[in-house]
RNA sequence: GCGCCCUUAGCUCAGCAGGAUAGAGCAACAGUUUCCUAAACUGUAGGUCAGAGGUUCGAAUCCUCUAGGGCGCGCCA
């Protein structure tokens, strides 16, 4: 009878009641929660029973509320066509006070994991381009998306899918041989490369022979050319200088960098597979998987017998399958790329591989600027090493006003601006597309990660006035309607944690989290912590102490820091 | 042309295993600091949920169509 959820105690209630007309889950399924506190904390809506007693369901809610009881709640109310249930605040936030306390960072921890193998492929930026916008969202999911997959009891593998090879490359390559020069890169590598780059697509507009000659240096650089190998891996050192710093300042890190190039080695047995199973076709001099109907075909080779990017995958894949059994496998994966990821899955299922079912695209909408998408060949990028350093600058210019005399002031402006950016990326949909929008991204004030580490930030504070942690043995429950709020939010933490994963959705727990520190907040507003006789106040001040462990964690889980003092 | 996605308040978005009066934040306006951090709180104002049908006791939510926007669609990744 104890810990349960809100759900399953009302369940509880009913069951009896209405056995021969619904199933447990039936009754799960009708159970919601009402949107306005006088309607209780649990509703069931009796249309449906209405068929079958043939009474209206104003009559049975109120027969119900009648028959019903259960030992945590308080009372059963018939409301119009609804039974509402009241809960009993008391007991109910002793308990649950209880279990954060004692279970404090592990609490939404699923307890019945199975540590299943988690690869998850993300971030992926290609070398000698800008760490831009673009990659921050494949970067923050796919993070978020580890730590919730450690949470739900897996066992994650972050892997950085490098975008280190292909034919732009060569073209790069031809590029730096046409127009670049030493120093300029040692100088300022990614930009100097980037314009290379950008030099090269407007130039070849008019002179085709240019990207034939690219093309040429990539069949070079895949047949161990000396002079490409070289000038390739001295443009990919320094963009991973460049990138790492970038991680370090978002707190990212990797089980594994293996790019593209990675799988070099591995492409002609792919190929080699995939012709002795027969799969392989000619097609205008190319060599494809051919799909169906009315599907485009899988490139493979090109003409020049140069690999893609699918092929790459497609070697990625079953080398990831080989190395580490996972059970799923995730691609954060912009969903702009959505046929290329059907393609490939299809192409292993055709190689006979049922583990193709264990592969997921998890996709998002693009960020666009004016309402396109931004474009690394037009020299469209925006920095997020820039959009980053704004951040910081703004956190600390806040800080200097607010909180001049904090010690590690450098070290919270980091922790706020990066989380503000942070945030900001995972609060929406998944899917959705987002407009760039720099002032958006560094507001501090309302719906934004700043907010959510204020609010841990003061509730620390009054923690630490009361020099109370740990021992909250003389808790007795609260039963004001704005602790309540809070209670019903914390209760709702482990559900929240599970339904992030399953919808491989960070933004629920974002989500979450501003509605737990707006009901936070309100309490703050209208309770005075520190006053009243000590129980009470052990009371508040045990609640305050689940808050914290809860907001430390959810920030957590989207790869946010929660500074004790902002 | 084909496929996928999107359209909710002036702006950015929640809500979508159908349910009771569609919610936040920003912007606007009006308040709150002898009081635990005003990065906060309280209140006012703001909506034919793109449009039309359909399923249902009930639709922002599910289905179909239309309009508008975005992204893909053989040698880029």
């Amino acid at each position: 009878m104890n810990n349960m959820r809100f759900d399953e105690i009302a369940v509880d209630a009913l069951e009896a009641h209405v056995k021969n007309v619904l199933t447990k889950e039936e009754i799960t399924r009708l159970i919601e929660t009402p949107k306005h506190a006088e309607h209780g904390d649990i509703a069931f809506p009796c249309f449906q029973l209405a068929k079958t007693y043939r009474k209206s369901p104003q009559q049975i809610a109120k027969e119900l509320s009648e028959v019903c009881e259960h030992p945590f709640i308080e009372k059963f109310e018939a409301n119009g066509p609804y039974l509402n249930a009241f809960l009993k605040r008391k007991l109910i936030s002793k308990q649950l006070i209880e279990k954060v306390t004692q279970l404090s960072d592990h609490y939404g921890s699923a307890i019945d994991g199975i540590g299943a193998r988690v690869v998850i492929d993300f971030s992926s930026p290609n070398i000698a381009k800008p760490f831009s916008m673009g990659h921050l969202r494949s970067t923050v999911i796919g993070n978020s998306l580890a730590l919730l997959a450690e949470k739900n009891g897996c066992e994650p593998v972050k892997i950085n899918h490098l975008g280190d090879w292909g034919t732009q490359f060569g073209k790069l390559i031809a590029a730096y041989k046409h127009w670049g020069n030493e120093a300029e890169v040692k100088e300022n590598p990614i930009p100097t490369l980037l314009k290379l780059y950008v030099k090269f697509h407007k130039e070849s507009e008019e002179n085709p022979q240019l990207s034939i000659e690219g093309r040429g240096w990539f069949k070079k650089l895949e047949g161990g050319d000396l002079e490409a190998e070289s000038l390739w891996k001295w443009f990919k050192d320094e963009s991973l200088k460049e990138f790492e710093k970038v991680y370090q300042m978002l707190g990212i890190s990797f089980d594994k960098v293996q790019g593209e190039s990675f799988y070099n080695d591995k492409m002609e047995e792919v190929v080699k597979e995939l012709s002795e199973k027969g799969l392989l076709h000619e097609s205008e001099g190319a060599r494809v998987v051919n799909l169906g109907e009315d599907q485009p075909p899988c490139l493979i080779e090109k003409t020049d017998g140069t690999t893609l990017y699918a092929t790459r995958d497609l070697a990625a894949a079953i080398y990831r399958y080989k190395t580490y059994d996972f059970q799923q496998c995730l691609y954060v994966v912009g969903g702009e790329q959505q046929l290329h990821f059907e393609q490939i899955f299809q192409v292993l299922g055709m190689m006979g591989y049922d583990w193709n079912k264990k592969m997921t695209h998890v996709p998002f909408g693009l960020i666009l600027k004016d309402g396109k998408k931004m474009s690394t060949r037009k020299g469209k990028v925006v920095l997020l090493e820039e959009v980053l350093q704004n951040a910081i600058d703004k956190a600390k210019d806040n800080m200097m006003e607010k909180n001049p005399e904090l010690k590690n002031l450098e070290d919270v402006a980091k922790q706020v601006g990066v989380g503000a950016v942070i945030f900001h990326d995972l609060k929406n949909e998944r899917l959705g597309s987002v407009e760039f929008d720099l002032e958006q991204m560094l507001k501090f004030e309302g719906d934004t990660g700043p907010y959510v580490q204020y609010t841990n930030a003061r509730c620390q504070t009054i923690l630490t006035k009361a020099e109370r942690k740990g021992h909250m043995d003389k808790v007795s429950g609260l039963e004001d309607p704005y602790s309540w709020e809070v209670v019903k939010l914390l209760e709702r933490f482990p559900t929240e944690v599970k339904r992030a994963f399953d919808l491989y959705e960070p933004s629920v727990i974002a989500k979450y989290l501003l509605k737990l520190s707006q009901a936070v907040n309100t309490y703050y507003g209208n309770v005075k912590i520190l006053q009243g006789d000590a129980g009470e106040k052990d009371n508040k001040l045990a609640l305050l102490k689940s808050v914290t462990i809860v907001l430390q964690e959810g920030l957590r889980l989207l790869g946010i820091k929660a500074p004790k003092k902002m």
